[in-house]
DNA sequence: TCTTTATTGAAAATGAATTTCAATTTCCTT
DNA sequence: AAGGAAATTGAAATTCATTTTCAATAAAGA
């Protein structure tokens, strides 16, 4: 196991333990798995990822932990085009927005200042303070135009 | 009623006989219903609305209809954070993106030439060519922020 | 008017996500 | 280590927006 990922199950743990909340082997497994995978994944497709090794944990159980992750700030919930929840870690609090391709689904992560700026410029001409964004381009990765 | 509505129906009615669809009583109402109604409208919103003249029409109608809107390029379906589908009429194929308020629920449109070619600039940095963008910023507004 | 074909509304189905609940587990406190 | 309060679990039920099904009805063209 990844030092990044044990480093993420500690602060798991300290966040559960703050809230009252109690370690349990589902919690480590789906956490685990969730850390260890690919990112935008959705409650069903981690829950047969984990399904696989793991008959005895119920899906009810991923999705309740996918939403502890996301409260404990470890991991971020986001809806795309298709409207299912999906997660992602948290990479060191840096925000980024998506490139998704509407071909093979492919999903390009990017983060440009210029934009954030031009955003906030925006918002104030409207005197409205932004806490929250969601922006995604849907289009044609470079492999699938042709 | 207004000669825009009048328009935008002549329009619908143009796109149902090119489809081989039929122009009915429950059609024109949830049209023009539709037309004269705030933005961002959810179908069960406008259901309730027309609901209170129509009792015989139905919410599936209704939802079935909006979807015959957007299909003909008379309206636009939206889908923000609380994940409803919402329609509102096509303005003469300006794009705008929104901001909305956390606190009230306000909606403000805007447009921006320069955003959108910053959006442009770094989708082909990545080879991506956009077909569709989605884009809100959720806070407060003048108004609800103190 | 006749006839084909689309449309309608009610009810049922869908599907992701949440809630319920009894049984089990965790984790304090003795 | 044992006891017990409180949280967690999985299965099943429920929710809620939306879609589908289907028999009855309505539109439009001949
Ligand atoms: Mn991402
Ligand atoms: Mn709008
Ligand atoms: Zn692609
Ligand atoms: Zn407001």
């Amino acid at each position: 196991m990844i030092k990044e990922i044990t480093e993420k199950k500690e602060r798991l743990k300290t966040y559960m333990k703050q809230k009252g909340f109690k370690s349990t082997r589902q919690r480590d497994i789906i956490a685990s798995e969730f850390f260890k995978c690919e990112d935008h994944i959705t409650a069903e497709d981690l829950y047969i990822k984990i399904n696989k090794r793991h008959k005895d944990i119920g899906s009810t159980t991923v999705y309740r932990t996918l939403k502890l992750l996301a409260e404990s700030g470890l991991a971020t919930a986001r809806v795309f085009a298709d409207q299912l929840t999906r997660y992602e870690p948290v990479s060191e609090d840096e925000h980024h927005d998506h490139l998704i391709c509407l071909d093979c689904g492919s999903i390009i992560e990017f983060e440009d200042p210029k934009l954030e700026r031009l955003q906030e410029k925006i918002a104030s001409e409207f005197g409205f303070s932004i806490v929250d964004h969601n922006m995604e381009f849907y289009g044609y990765c470079r492999d699938c135009k042709r």
